[in-house]
DNA sequence: CTCCCTGCAAACTGTTTGCAAGTAC
DNA sequence: GTACTTGCAAACAGTTTGCAGGGAG
């Protein structure tokens, strides 16, 4: 991991170094969860891993796919599909809920987190704080049911999304 | 439509009778708002309204289907989806998606709402002021995203399952 | 050296499409 | 009578399973 020794006065240029640290870190911390429930390391699931674990926006089974064969040409779909399984058994990444389909699947934050998706990219930024109590129980109280859960999520288009989109229809005229 | 014609004094009696007109009532209007986008009516057509229309649960195809074929053995599977597919385009019925999965509809309510779902039955009830306003500016301040849209669906037991859950683990000692 | 993991092919499930016959208007 | 609708069968897309060979431990 040569990035590691990269040292950077530039401050932009330090920012990029330790995005990558980080998304290393994630993929390294995902490869000792897996070998240490028992699954054995091969070049094909390292690659799905740090595709998946380094990905910020959702990626569907065959995006992982196409991503992966980039890095590694021999990765088969269904390798893809067993490594999300594993990933999903422990908790490291979630499936995606959108109005367009449910196959996405993106690295899970810690804690109860929610979900904020650009509906152009699929980008993903996480927020708390929902203030939802006083709602479920009055909702509780009004229904009689005994609430367990809750999903909420918000969409929209990311900063550059608009960018583009905007761009794209004065260039356009549509 | 008999039941319109039954007069009763029972609170609890009249109160049936007036939920079951209310049904009916829906029903007749799908059918006239889909009359009125010009698709021809049959018989086929008219049982899986029913049946959609008056489910206070979630339906996937196949439980609409078979609900549809106890009331009419002729019907066809294809029949379903293109019916669901009419109401969905005609704003009727709504998609509804679970952790279970996502190809469950449910009659569409007015206005803009939320669900409550019970995870063992499907029934679902409606409600609206989530209060999210704040929550959503403040996301969009700290992230940047133009947020277009939100999906909020609390999940849980209804009265009935619960109930029947506890009954259930006090006869199995489970 | 053992047994898990991979990749291919095939099976499977849920959904959509093509088409001939039936039916609403 | 025209043209939309239906139900069947077949096609399709996404996902899962069976299996033989290769590789991790």
């Amino acid at each position: 991991m040569k990035t590691s020794f990269i040292i950077s006065k530039d401050e932009s240029l330090s920012r990029f170094v330790i995005i990558i640290l980080m998304l290393e870190n994630q993929s390294s911390e995902w490869i000792a969860a897996l070998q240490k429930h028992g699954y054995r390391m091969s070049a094909a699931l390292q690659v799905v891993v740090e595709v998946v674990a380094t990905s910020p926006r959702v990626l569907s089974p065959i995006q992982a796919f196409d991503l992966a064969r980039k890095k590694n040409a021999k990765i088969g779909l269904v390798t893809v599909y067993r490594t999300l399984e594993k990933l999903e058994e422990l908790g490291l990444i979630q499936r995606v809920h959108q109005p367009s389909g449910c196959q996405g699947f993106i690295a899970a934050n810690d804690g109860h987190q929610h979900l904020l998706i650009c509906e152009n990219c699929g980008l993903v930024e996480f927020f708390s704080g929902d203030r939802l109590d006083g709602l479920m129980s009055d909702v509780a109280g009004e229904t009689g049911y005994n609430i367990t859960g809750h999903w909420l999520q918000l969409f929209g288009l990311c900063r550059q999304c608009q960018v583009e989109i905007q761009y794209s229809n004065e260039n356009q005229g549509d």
